[in-house]
DNA sequence: ATTATGGGTTTGATTACATCA
DNA sequence: GCTGATGTAATCAAACCCATA
């Protein structure tokens, strides 16, 4: 799976309050859906307190979009595997990496020429089910790729994060590794990227929900706030209400006469920060605006 | 300063299962 | 429906790292 690094950034998410004691988000995903064919979702339920203001915040590898509570990220998009050209253009990096047996690195695999030869010897075999070879024998040692071999797995892994059957024994010649070796590497590749990226997610939607159950918290008190100022004065209210616009995508209420959002009308909310209101995507759930 | 060691982390490998041609 | 190839998820365990005594 291709997960790149700026996928993070590409959250947008929306805050809707409403006084329904429910919220359905209408594009969570499929309850059917297997975490393998989407294992990005993740979803946090907010503080809901006295059965009025709800926050949902979930997370879906598909766009979210409407009136949904979800923070979307393009996240584990399968990557194409083109020909084996790219491969077959790192051979000289990896005849000139292999060359550089420095030693330096503490745990880097010292291999011998007969280790190479072993090696070798091992590539003609190299079917899925019939590297079994030499396993039975010493039991279960491990391999340890050299310090040169990472780097290439790596570079390769970063122009394809699955390759081709001939890619991999392309590759496993040229690092002198057997075929299911390398594909192995690949796996365990993709499965730890894929990890490491819900971590990175998980991580990002905790954030997004302390805001979001702040901005809750703070919206739940100002609500309580007009309705006291409404049972006190509810004429003058009424009337007042007549005069004043509502922003359909972020609710923020407005008076109606002044395009700077100045107003003498006390009564106005606009006296308060709106948080949503800057370019960080965390504190900025409301893309809208 | 050197060494032993115990615990945590990294990573190569295995297994079970799913999917697709 | 069966089969083989290949993918993911979960897990094991060797190798490594590091703080501590």
């Amino acid at each position: 799976m291709g997960i790149h690094d700026d996928d993070a950034c590409n959250i947008g998410l929306v805050l809707r309050l409403g006084l329904s004691s429910t919220v359905e988000s209408p594009s969570k995903p499929d309850s059917n859906q297997t975490p393998s064919k989407n294992p990005s979702f993740l979803k946090f339920e907010a503080t809901n307190f006295d059965d009025e203001p709800s926050l949902t915040l979930g997370l879906s590898s598909s766009g979210g979009g409407g009136d949904s509570y979800q923070v979307t990220t393009a996240a584990t998009q399968k990557v194409d595997v083109k020909p084996a050209g790219d491969l077959y253009r790192q051979a000289s990096i990896v005849s000139a990496v292999s060359l550089l047996s420095s030693g330096k690195v503490k745990r880097e695999r010292e291999v011998s020429s007969e280790e190479l030869m072993e090696v070798e010897k091992n590539n003609n075999n190299s079917s899925r089910l019939s590297d079994e070879d030499e396993e039975g024998v010493n039991g279960r040692k491990k391999l340890r790729l050299s310090k040169q071999q990472s780097a290439l797995l790596e570079e390769s892994f970063k122009q394809h994060s699955t390759l081709s059957p001939k890619q991999k024994q392309a590759l496993a010649r040229q690092l002198n590794l057997k075929t299911r070796q390398v594909e192995v590497w690949f796996q365990n590749r993709r499965a730890r990227t894929k990890l490491k990226q819900t971590e990175v997610d998980c991580e990002l939607l905790k954030k997004c929900c302390e805001t979001l159950t702040d901005e809750n918290r703070r919206l739940q008190k100002e609500i309580q706030e007009l309705k006291a100022l409404k049972l006190t004065q509810p004429f003058y209210m009424h009337m007042q209400a007549a005069t004043l616009t509502m922003c359909p995508s972020c609710e923020i209420t407005t008076g109606v006469g002044d395009a700077n959002g100045n107003s003498n009308n006390p009564f106005l909310m606009a006296s308060k920060p709106h948080h949503f209101h800057n370019n960080n995507p965390l504190s900025n759930p409301s893309a809208a605006c």
